[in-house]
DNA sequence: CCAAACTACTAGGACGTCCTACTAAATACC
DNA sequence: GGTATTTAGTAGGACGTCCTAGTAGTTTGG
């Protein structure tokens, strides 16, 4: 994923296109091969996903975040102590270790974070958010509740129904008991 | 996203959670902001898509393609001719021009299109599928079909549902009228 | 009590996505 | 026709995600 992502920028000047390219796709998917309605949801979830964190990103760029890096302050500040070990993080986030250097030293470097060696495991680093972090998530979180999290035109019920038809499919993963 | 992505290489070590973090994180948010729907949502989103490319990825893997690339490659088969330019791919494909250089490259460089200069437009690149190409889009296919493109679990009807709760979205963001 | 196994994190790299220039060619407009 | 604008693609960079490999600290077992 990625940086100030402004969806609009190269879409905005093409025109749309006179069909959705994705039922299109799906019909001449149909003649060959099966699955087309796996296919499709596919498809759709991969895109919706792109527009969705697009637009996120724009939204939280004016305060220097992306969306992963929002989500890990929240997670800090849902903790008790506003600090986790990377580890911890990462498990929450349920991204992969690695992501989580990456993203708490990007953290770090804005003053939004601090790193320090865990007390009681030298082998751990605990992450703790700082005031300006507290503060800027509270501006971010404005922004993005105004704008609905870019779902604006789904319904509270699309929304649960979203919610409730992938719960399983992250359940079959793995994600949680 | 990415290459080849075991999801469960480091999932499958550790134990999964014994709650759904994301319901977790949505109780906590409820105290504090609101949006709880859209936030809940947008998260369900944003893992259920990182589940699902890091599936679709891993079973690509031994073809040697990602879905980014498996996208392209069926785009071109769909296509009268096997080739297009690659303006045209980006447009289908619902991805900025430039990440259409850099996955036509990667086919280019396995062999599965060419590049060749568009005989009526200097400026534009035909990309066309290689008899290679159109027989590693088989062989993939058939793999991604018996997976159920990695949504299997859902029942056809939670399929259509997801495919008709983003469309709207996708439909606001402009990706066709 | 020391060696083996495990755990937490970092380093470096691949990939796909986006963005901002920049070049070259086609089209529009005097 | 000749210049100005638009269009197609490339170059280089940021970001998040993953992976493999490696280091350092902790825990386990004999």
């Amino acid at each position: 994923m990625a940086p100030g992502i402004d969806s609009l920028s190269h879409m905005a000047r093409k025109k749309p296109l006179s069909f959705d390219p994705i039922d299109e796709a799906s019909r001449q998917w149909g003649r060959r091969w099966g699955a087309v309605e796996q296919m499709r949801a596919v498809t759709s979830l991969m895109r919706a996903q792109q527009i969705v964190i697009g637009e996120l990103d724009e939204i939280l760029r004016v305060h220097g975040l992306t969306f992963a890096r929002f989500e890990a302050l929240v997670l800090l500040t849902f903790s008790r102590r506003g600090s986790l070990p990377l580890g911890k993080m990462g498990e929450r986030l349920q991204v992969h270790p690695t992501s989580v250097t990456s993203i708490v030293r990007r953290l770090e470097a804005a003053g939004l974070v601090t790193r320090t060696p865990h007390p009681d495991d030298g082998r751990a680093i605990l992450c703790e958010i700082t005031p300006a972090g507290r503060e800027l998530v509270e501006r971010a979180t404005a922004d993005l509740v105004a704008a609905d999290f870019a779902l604006r035109g789904l319904t509270e019920e699309q929304l649960r129904m979203l919610w409730s038809v992938l719960q399983p499919l992250r359940h079959t993963a793995g994600d949680f008991t």
